[in-house]
RNA sequence: AGGGCUAUCGCCAAACGGUAAGGCAACGGACUCUGACUCCGUCAUUUCAAGGUUCGAAUCCUUGUAGCCCUGCCA
C-alpha cells in the first residue's frame, strides 16, 4: 500500500514551472491521430495526462490529432473515445479536434508570412529533399526562399483557394537550411491535398503538418505541459519556435518521456494488421494483443491497467517492462473483487463409494472467501464428481498432499475424503478415481479437528457444464520478432489451445462475463465477453502455470 | 559520421554532493478450506568504463563505451 512519495521528472518539472510563475495551473491532453487503436503503450500517455491534471486540479483536454486525412477514419475515433472513457480518464466536455482549428492556423501561417517567416515552395517532394541536406551537410536555400511577401500571401491564399494539385506547392517556415537539427532546416509546415476530411469535409484542400499544427492546438486549448514521447525531443525547437513566431503568451512546454514497451509483446500497428489480415488474430481486440480493446475482452480491469501504468513510472530511459507486471496488477485487482467458482479443465471422474447411490445436495460456498460482500452460491455434490487429473496419483512423489490412494483431502466446501484407488482402462489411462468420504465433515471441517493438507476443487458430474474452453497466451515474440525479414511468420501457433470436455460448475450458466471471473487453482480465467456460445465458452488465461503449481519432481 | 537523448539488481525505478528506497520476478521458511493469497527472511560494499575534483560522488568535471531517435509534403 505505501506509495513512493518521490516524484517523478515531470513533476518536477511542473513544479518547477509553478514556482516560478511561468504557469498557475496545469492543463493536459491527449492527442491521438484517429488513424488505429490504442494499444497498453498509449494507456501509459493517457494516464501520465490524466493522473497530471488530477493531481494539479487542472483540467485534462482529449484532442484528435486529425490534420492529416489521407491516414485517418472516424472508425477510430469511436473506439479511441470508448477505451479512454473505459481507461477512467475524464476529459469532461473537452472534446476536441485538431480539425476544428484549420481556420487559426491558416491565420497564423498568414502571419508567419506576413513576418516574413514562411515562403511558398514550388520544390516537388523529391527536390525538398535533395535541398534538406543530410545528416552531415547543410542543407541549400530554396529558390522559393526569395519570394516576396505579397507573393506569398497571394501564393498560400491560391494554395487555399485549390489551385494547385497535390505536392505542387508546399508552405515552408524560413528557419535555418544549415541547422545540425534537421527539422529546423526550413520545415514543411503546409501542404497541398485534395481530400474528403472525416470531419472538415472538403471545406479545406490544404492541411497543416503535425510540427506546425501541434503547437497551436495546444496553445489554443492553453495547454501548459504538452506531454509526448521521445522521439519528438527533436522537435522541441520547432514547437518553441512555432509558438513564439505565432506570437502566444504562455506558450505550452512540451516535454518528452519513454514510451511503454511490454517484453516479447507485438503493439506495431503493421504487424498487427498482418496478423488480423492474415486471419491469425480475429481482430484488433483478439486477447491474445495488448490493444485496450483487447485487454478488456481478455479480462483486465480499467484500475489493473491504472495501476500497471502507475507501477511502470515514468522516466526517459528506454524500458521494456516484464509481462508478469501486468499480470500481477490484474491479479492483485482481482483478487478481492472477483467471484471465484470451481472449473475442473482436465477432468478424470472421482466415485464416492459409500454416498449413496441417486443422492444429491446442494451446498453453500462463499463466492470470495476474502471478501463477503460478494455473496454464497448454490452448489450441487453428488456421488459422481470430476476433479483435475492432476489431483490424482497412484504413487505420489514426496509432498504430493492430494489425492493418492490411503490419503484423505478435503473437497473444497463439501466433505473430506480418502482415497481408495483409482480405474484404469485397456490402454492405461485413468478413468476413474475412487474414495470414501466422511458424511460428519460437510461443508469442509471435521468436527474431531483432524486436519487433512490437501483441499482440491471439484465439479459435481451430473450437473456439469461441458465445455470447450480456449486458453489464450500471448502472442509473443521471442527475439526473432514476429515476422521474419523474408515476410513468413515466425510464431508459436501454440498461443491459442483448445481444451475439450472442460466441467464448470453450474453457476457459471447465465452469469455476466464480468462475474465469471475464476480462480482454478493457480490461475485466474475469464470468459471471453464477446463469445455467448454456451457450448464454448471461452476463457482466457491470465496468469500462466507456475512452477510451484507443477508437479514437485521426484526425488 | 552532424544533432538530440539515455545508461542504477533478471525487469521497472528512487536517490537533486552526505554514504544505493520501493515494486515485479526469483529463492528460502511459516501459515492456509484453492500448493493461491497472506506473512517473515534473502536478493547492487556498488550505480556503463577509466581518470579527476571533494572530508565525502550514482550525483560535479574529463575522456571513452554502448543503446535509442532524427535526412515524410506521417504523427
Amino acid at each position: 500500500m505505501s506509495e513512493t512519495e518521490s516524484k517523478n521528472f515531470i513533476e518536477l518539472m511542473i513544479d518547477k514551472d509553478l514556482a516560478d510563475g511561468v504557469y498557475d495551473t496545469v492543463c493536459t491532453r491527449f492527442p491521438p491521430e484517429p488513424n488505429g487503436y490504442l494499444h497498453i503503450g498509449h494507456a501509459k500517455s493517457i494516464l501520465l495526462n490524466y493522473g497530471l491534471a488530477q493531481k494539479y486540479h487542472g483540467k485534462f483536454n482529449m484532442r484528435f490529432d486529425d490534420t492529416n486525412p489521407t491516414k485517418e477514419d472516424v472508425e477510430f475515433v469511436e473506439s479511441i473515445k470508448a477505451d479512454i472513457q473505459w481507461l477512467g480518464a475524464d476529459w469532461e466536455d473537452r472534446l476536441f479536434f485538431a480539425s476544428d482549428y484549420f481556420g487559426q492556423m491558416y491565420e497564423a501561417a498568414v502571419k508567419l508570412i506576413r513576418k516574413g517567416k514562411a515562403y511558398v515552395s514550388d520544390l516537388t517532394a523529391e527536390q525538398i529533399r535533395e535541398y534538406r541536406g543530410t545528416l552531415t551537410e547543410p542543407g541549400r536555400e530554396d529558390p522559393g526562399s526569395k519570394r516576396t511577401v505579397e507573393e506569398n500571401l497571394r501564393l498560400f491564399q491560391e494554395m487555399k483557394d485549390g489551385k494547385y494539385a497535390d505536392g505542387e506547392k508546399v508552405l515552408r517556415a524560413r528557419i535555418d537550411m544549415a541547422s545540425p537539427n534537421i527539422n529546423m532546416r526550413d520545415p514543411v509546415i503546409y501542404r497541398v491535398s485534395h481530400m474528403v476530411h472525416h470531419n472538415t469535409g472538403d471545406a479545406w484542400c490544404i492541411y497543416p503538418m503535425y510540427d506546425f499544427a501541434h503547437p497551436i492546438e495546444d496553445a489554443i486549448e492553453g495547454i501548459t505541459h504538452s506531454i509526448c514521447t521521445l522521439e519528438f525531443e527533436d522537435h522541441r525547437p520547432l514547437y518553441d519556435w512555432v509558438v513564439r513566431e505565432v506570437e502566444y503568451e504562455r506558450p505550452p512546454r512540451q516535454i518528452e518521456f519513454a514510451k511503454l514497451y511490454l517484453k516479447n509483446v507485438v503493439t506495431g500497428k503493421r504487424y498487427i494488421k498482418k496478423l488480423v489480415q492474415e486471419g491469425i488474430v480475429d481482430g484488433w481486440d483478439d486477447p491474445r494483443l495488448v490493444s485496450i480493446a483487447a485487454l478488456r475482452r481478455r479480462g483486465f480491469t480499467p484500475e489493473s491497467i491504472q495501476r500497471f501504468v502507475e507501477l511502470c513510472g515514468v522516466s526517459k530511459a528506454h524500458s521494456i517492462a516484464d509481462y508478469a507486471m501486468l499480470e500481477y496488477c490484474i491479479r492483485e485487482d482481482l483478487k478481492t473483487k472477483a467471484p471465484r467458482m470451481m472449473a475442473i479443465l482436465d477432468p478424470v471422474k472421482l466415485i464416492i463409494d459409500n454416498y449413496p447411490q441417486g443422492q444429491t445436495e446442494v451446498l453453500t460456498m462463499g463466492n470470495n472467501p476474502e471478501n463477503e460482500a460478494l455473496g454464497s452460491r448454490e452448489v450441487p455434490f453428488g456421488r459422481e464428481l470430476y476433479i483435475e487429473r492432476e489431483d490424482f496419483m497412484e504413487e505420489p512423489p514426496k509432498k504430493y498432499f492430494r489425492l493418492f490412494p490411503g490419503n484423505e483431502v478435503r473437497l473444497m466446501g463439501a466433505y473430506y475424503v480418502t482415497c481408495t484407488g483409482c480405474v484404469r482402462d485397456e490402454a492405461g489411462r485413468i478413468t476413474e478415481v475412487h474414495c470414501t468420504y466422511d458424511p460428519a465433515t460437510r461443508g469442509g471441517s471435521s468436527p474431531d479437528g483432524r486436519k487433512v493438507k490437501g483441499t482440491i476443487h471439484w465439479v459435481a458430474a451430473e450437473t456439469a457444464v461441458k465445455a470447450q474452453v480456449r486458453l489464450y497466451e500471448n502472442i509473443i515474440d521471442e527475439e526473432k520478432g514476429v515476422y521474419n525479414e523474408d515476410g513468413s511468420l515466425n510464431l508459436n501457433p501454440s498461443s491459442l489451445t483448445v481444451l475439450e470436455d472442460c466441467c464448470l460448475e453450474p453457476a457459471f450458466r447465465g452469469a455476466k462475463a464480468y462475474e465469471r471471473f475464476q480462480f482454478v487453482r493457480q490461475g485466474f480465467f475469464c470468459v471471453d465477453a464477446r463469445d455467448s456460445r454456451p457450448e464454448a465458452l471461452v476463457f482466457n488465461r491470465i496468469v500462466s502455470l507456475k512452477s510451484s503449481f507443477v508437479l514437485p519432481k521426484k526425488e
